[in-house]
DNA sequence: ATGAAAGCGCTAACAG
DNA sequence: CTGTTAGCGCTTTCAT
């Protein structure tokens, strides 16, 4: 068995409130520091550590927050759960991470509204591109239940949240493509849960489109892998060509990269290619990535400031907040037509 | 205040005793289907929740387990959050995320120790590539502490352990190169806290290359990202021409990759390329990317497995297993000569 | 400066 | 079949 306050209490024939006490740094200054001595050095000796979940119990807090993820095989998200459990750490919480894969449709996968009821009580929940599944939690917890702050997305307007401009990203990008020189500039989207940002960026891409006086042509992959993207671009380009490709993020527009090359088309030079996240990988790719960047390290960051502002006023004013993302041009549009 | 146990039995006017076993199932046959209709009712009207943190007390059971990471930023590891989160909620688990991001020495970073010894307690861990800290964790934990599972590395002979074998996977990289006709074979490397595995690697890297008469060359990147592996290649390029690269794992390789595109010497003709994992992103690489595939899902389902093992029959025999890697050839290496 | 006692929400004997 | 009691390990009044 562990040892407990009771044991060091027992040994040094004082009361387990005493030990208590000093072991929380809560008596500072009412303690004399005889038996502080003691008490400090016998926990070290018997190796006392404390137990959290019956701190928790007491306290009501469990200095646990969750991290919810739409899609964590997707790179763009693999990067939260690390900076988000480090950022945590150093505020001394720990993170439950808890992802589901994203089925594309409406609801949540089967299972999953169960496991959400019996979850482990946390003091906050960073969700990131799960809308409904914030929705559920906060029809289960009329009150009472932990703060959110959604990330990435910001489709439910009654929580905190951070989230990126999807507008200004597209445009940008979309302005780039007609400034060197495209014609047939397609979107390829694909179908995921959270549909707002799909529905947004298509509608920004048909706005500039128009306005430019181009003819749009939007197709719609299966799912957001790469692996899909791969195959599904070879069909677009059997079925009409095309020299502008803008896709809904990077993984996308990896699958393409690649699809296109398959088939001899080359990117760069003969499709210029738009992706949209900037991961890692898309400035290893040969040609590099043309991407509309989103930083995640900075939107958890302040995700996390955001749960620790909602955490110290409860009833502050809410914050929904939105990133800048900027275009970063790389080889697989820089070259185009040269 | 959340709806209590007590509140539903105060409601119906019985003991609380009734309304756990109704709620918990264990009371099934004992239980007139009177009361347990109406307990079941009113929990649901009140919309009760069970408080896990008080079950966890008095069971001494936390239903959460542990992933420890050593490095969640490469690609590699940022998959098994994933896998094992979802694993471990079929099961009713949740999972508490904990990555160091590593910083190649020997020694665990700045507070990690004070963070360990107060962490929330759970029924197992999963430790992935940390040695280290498996180690202080059951230094500080004599008796009593959870169960661990270390995955991709099996430094400690003293937990259950599931790896993979890196001399076989080496050895068929390397017979692979001196096949296609590679004369000039570089291995390039990096400093990490695993050093066994590197240490292993080279070794292979060195006997294989002294039995085929060839003349070894070792190279050492100062970390192993991508951005360090492809200003590093460029430098080891300049020293001495090479026509084989095999790299300590794919974030290296594809570091290589980009780097010997920047200076112009053509992957898979100029110089046959080789990494170790096959993370998504070699087959997207063009030329796609020759590597040591090892399956990081499989490995993950075995180590679950294991620890449910290790649940049920805690005094069960060690189990220490290892995975065998396959060779995955692709466009960087067969291209070579032609 | 310290002890005694109550209680956080739930489960598990032990009665009946 | 159900109620009473005790207790998981800790914090926190209220006394002294």
């Amino acid at each position: 068995m562990a040892v407990t306050m009771m044991d060091i209490a027992k040994r040094l024939e004082i009361s387990a409130a005493t030990v208590s006490r000093v072991l929380s740094g809560k008596g500072t200054g009412y303690i004399s520091s005889g038996t502080r001595e003691r008490v400090l050095e016998a926990a070290r000796a018997m190796g006392y550590r404390p137990n959290r979940v019956a701190q928790g119990l007491v306290s009501g807090k469990t200095k646990v927050f969750a991290l919810w993820l739409r899609n964590s095989d997707a790179p763009f998200y693999a990067k939260m759960p690390r900076v988000l459990a480090e950022l945590g750490m150093h505020a001394g919480y720990e993170m439950i991470l808890s992802g589901y894969r994203d089925r594309g449709g409406e609801t949540l996968p089967p299972g999953a509204e169960e496991y959400d009821i019996n979850a482990w009580p946390v003091d906050g929940i960073i969700a990131a591109d799960c809308p409904k599944r914030v929705e559920q939690y906060r029809q289960w917890n009329p009150v009472g239940g932990a703060p959110i702050v959604m990330v990435a997305t910001d489709e439910n307007p009654e929580v905190d949240s951070i989230a990126f401009d999807h507008e200004v990203g597209v445009e940008a990008a979309m302005q780039h493509l007609i400034k060197i020189g495209c014609q047939r500039i397609v979107h390829l989207t694909a179908w995921c849960s959270v549909s707002a940002v799909q529905r947004c960026r298509q509608k920004v891409y048909e706005r500039v489109i128009s306005e430019a006086g181009l003819a749009k042509r939007v197709s719609v992959a299966a799912d957001e892998t790469r692996a899909t993207a791969r195959e599904h671009v070879k069909k677009l380009w059997s079925e009409a060509k095309f020299d502008g490709l803008f896709c809904i993020n990077d993984d996308v527009a990896i699958g393409a990269h690649r699809g296109l090359a398959d088939i001899g088309v080359t990117v760069g030079k003969d499709v210029a290619l738009v992706g949209c996240d900037d991961i890692e990988t898309a400035a290893y790719m040969t040609p590099s990535l043309t991407t509309i960047q989103q930083p995640v390290e900075a939107m958890c960051t302040r995700a996390w400031e955001m749960l620790e502002q909602r955490w110290a006023e409860p009833k502050a004013p809410l914050q929904q907040e939105r990133i800048m993302p900027t275009l970063v041009v790389r080889e697989s549009t820089s070259q185009f037509g040269k």
